[in-house]
DNA sequence: GTATGAGTGGCATGCTCCTTGCAAAGATTA
DNA sequence: TAATCTTTGCAAGGAGCATGCCACTCATAC
């Protein structure tokens, strides 16, 4: 199994502490901290295998983070996992519904958050592999890189999640609004115009000059897709 | 979210029975049963979504059937949780880690065990997603295609969502003013004619050109109705 | 035969998509 | 800090395609 960095936003409580130590032995990198702005970037740069918010810390702004991570598909590597002492139903569903993989009520177990690590990490191992390969298109996730024919091929931000959301599903058509959705975030505005534009300039990159389409495929009315 | 069938391998107790209730109301398909045997062949043939097990009353036998479903490809597609009124730390341990996804403690709420059954399809899913098949014609709702033979067929949008209608609901007869609200929408007003327009063009490109229709077939006086 | 419903070819219209240029915001460098 | 480069989003023009309707022909029912 592979180890990886586990972010844990919420101050030291004893089972933490435990939780630290199995953790650490086990092979994982921890980072702690109380303060939650620049998730994101922290996210990204790192790519943990998991992160564990404290509800009772954090309150509210735990769910923009959930809805955040759920949406980004770089971000939706990490087990996302949500603790708190209050045992409400309602509070624990709405975890779940907001993107949370697991919710655990504390006092927790540290053997068994542990344990719970490692079963949503195995789910999200395996299945889709870290590398995806496309004709003569790598697509390499970690890496956040393309190659094309085994040549780098520099792509923005918003071109390589475009990219790789396209990829993600071979054959499978996506709308613009699923695309804007699922790119751009959900609460973001961006006109449908712009993923043309988007699309045109990932082509170029990847050289495709004539049609019809080598690579991405305009389907007339609905959407494109990924030969 | 893909809905699909859940196997449950437990007696009815009242928790169950509302869970029951909820993911029947969510469009889920139910399969109870306390008998383990044939489980294997069971789950090939079902592809079930979700697996519930009550370790109150399989106990031993459960463990050998977390790995079978851990070791198979094929099965790992569905959701394995794991039920049991003990609530002792190292079962729970080793339930997650002998391969099940979650691990709920009896008596559990319904409402979080289905959001628990959809946070894990959530992460299971990869969308071979529904299609529907009528003699050699293939039609495919996520990759918008639709193939003859295997061959692919170029449909527009309008053809694509007649095709889908008539096809959806083999041998019934739409009348053309139900057609135009299904495919067109309410408050749009297009002539009948159109629709006839729109059915020669696509039992055109079905490779219709005798009669009587292989495909759609002219109900006089009523509609058409796929065959 | 007559009346009504259905099939067809062609064409104008409008919509969708592609492309280019530009301006604003962000990142980088000196 | 200022200058430069990069990225991004949008508007507008233009090309191509899907659509909807007309007018006409053909089929069916009585």
């Amino acid at each position: 199994m592979e180890k990886g960095i586990v972010h844990i936003f919420g101050n030291g409580t004893s089972a933490s502490i435990q939780l630290e130590h199995l953790l650490e032995s086990e092979g994982y990198v921890l980072q702690q901290t109380s303060n939650m702005d620049g998730l994101q970037e922290m996210v990204l740069r790192d790519k943990p295998s998991a992160i564990l918010i404290d509800l009772d810390e954090f309150g509210d702004r735990a769910w923009s983070v959930c809805s955040e991570l759920k949406d980004d598909m770089v971000m939706r590597k990490a087990a996302l996992i949500l603790l708190s002492s209050n045992e409400d139903e309602s509070l624990r569903v709405k975890g779940l519904e907001a993107g949370a993989d697991d919710f655990v009520a504390k006092p927790y177990s540290p053997r068994e958050m542990l344990a719970r690590i490692k079963a949503i990490s195995r789910r999200i191992s395996t299945g889709d592999g870290k590398k995806i390969r496309v004709k003569d298109i790598e697509i390499d996730l970690d890496e956040h890189r393309v190659r094309k024919a085994g040549k780098p091929i520099d792509l923005t931000y918003i071109q390589f999640k475009l990219l790789y959301l396209l990829a993600s599903r071979r054959n499978n058509v996506f709308s613009r609004k699923e695309i804007l959705e699922k790119v751009w975030g959900k609460k973001v505005y961006v006109t449908n115009r712009t993923v043309d534009v988007h699309i045109k300039r990932l082509r170029e990159k990847l050289g495709e000059y004539k049609y019809p389409s080598q690579y991405i495929e305009t389907i007339h009315g609905t959407g494109y897709r990924f030969l």
